[in-house]
DNA sequence: TAAGATTGACGCTTCAATCTTG
DNA sequence: CAAGATTGAAGCGTCAATCTTA
C-alpha cells in the first residue's frame, strides 16, 4: 500500500525537479549579485541583443520566454524604468510596440554573458563528460518536444534550436 | 562579438530550462485540475505520507523541499486550513512543531499520487528510452551533487536518495 | 469581432525582523 | 546568545477584464 509512494518515477521526476531548483539558484545568485540582472532580465536582454536591429515584438519575445504576456509586459516595464530597453511603437500595425535594446542595455548584456557562461561552466559543463552532455541533450530535447503536440506547430519546430537557448 | 551570444553553453542551459518549464506547466495543471493541488500541496503530503507517522518536524520538511522555512509555513497553514494537515508541537524541544497528515490529507495523496504517475509516464517516461533515462539519471545526479560543494555535508549525502524524490 | 498589449486584483514566495524556548 | 518557527512588508507573475487598433 505504499509501494505507490516510492514508485522509480516519482524519483527520476524529483531528481529532475531538484537539479533544475539547484541550478537555476545558483545561477541566478550569481547573475544577480555580479551583475545586477534576475534570470528574466537577462533573457529578455539576450534575446534582443540577438535580434535584428536590437529589436522584438513584444509578442515575438513572449513566444521566447518564459513568461505570460502581462508577464512580460512588466519584465519590459522594469528594464525600461532601468533604463536598459525602450519600447517603441510599431508603425505599420499600430497596435503593437517593440521592445528596442539600449546602447546601456547592450553593454549590461555584453558583460553578463562571459561572466553567466563561467557560472555555466562551472556548474554544468564541467561537471559532466562529453558522453553525458550530448545524452542530456537527447533526452530533454524527446521531453520537450513531447510537450509541444499541439502548441504553436511550424513557427517552433523551425525555431527549435533557437528558441531552447535560454539563461 | 555576436558569437558569445550564441555560445552552445547557452543552448543546452536554455533546453534544460525549456524542458523544465514545460514538464512542470503540464504536471502541475494535471495535479491542480485532477486532484486540487498545488505542486507545493503535493510535495509535502507526499513526504509526509511517508515519513513515520505520518509526522515530521517543520525543519526537516524545510530540507526535503524547495522552500525557505517562511515559504513552509505559509504552505502548511493552507494545508491546515484545508483539512489535510494538523499541526502538534512537539514534546521534547517546545521550540519545535510537527505537521502531522490527517486521514483526509492522506486520502487525497493516496488519490493523487497514482494520477500524477499517469502523467509522468505520459510526459517523461514514456517518451524516453530505457537508455535515455539511465542516462539522463546519471546527469541529473551528477549536476545535483556538484551543487552541494559547501552544503550539510552527512546528512544531505546519505538521504540523497530520498531527497531527490519530489513532485 | 478579433488581435496586440496593458492594467487591476490576487496569490505565492522571499527577506528581515520577531517571538519563544534551549 | 543560538535555534525553531512564524509574521509583516515587499516583489513578482498570473488571470480576467480593458483599451486601442485592424
Amino acid at each position: 500500500v505504499e509501494t505507490v509512494l516510492h514508485d522509480e518515477r516519482l524519483a527520476l521526476a524529483g531528481l529532475f525537479f531538484e537539479a533544475h531548483a539547484g541550478l537555476a539558484r545558483t545561477l541566478e545568485r550569481g547573475l544577480e549579485t555580479e551583475c545586477g540582472l534576475s534570470a528574466q532580465w537577462f533573457e529578455v536582454l539576450l534575446r534582443l541583443a540577438r535580434a535584428h536591429e536590437q529589436r522584438l515584438r513584444m509578442q515575438e519575445l513572449v513566444a521566447q520566454v518564459t513568461l505570460t504576456p502581462s508577464g512580460l509586459t512588466r519584465v519590459v516595464d522594469r528594464l525600461e524604468e532601468a533604463g536598459f530597453v525602450e519600447r517603441e511603437i510599431c508603425a505599420s500595425d499600430r497596435r503593437g510596440s517593440f521592445a528596442v535594446l539600449t546602447p546601456k542595455g547592450r553593454d549590461c548584456i555584453d558583460a553578463a554573458v562571459p561572466i553567466h557562461l563561467d557560472h555555466l561552466e562551472e556548474t554544468l559543463i564541467r561537471v559532466l563528460s562529453a558522453q553525458d552532455r550530448d545524452a542530456l541533450q537527447v533526452a530533454l530535447e524527446k521531453v520537450r518536444d513531447a510537450l509541444h503536440p499541439h502548441e504553436r506547430a511550424q513557427v517552433q519546430s523551425i525555431d527549435a534550436s533557437v528558441a531552447a537557448e535560454e539563461v
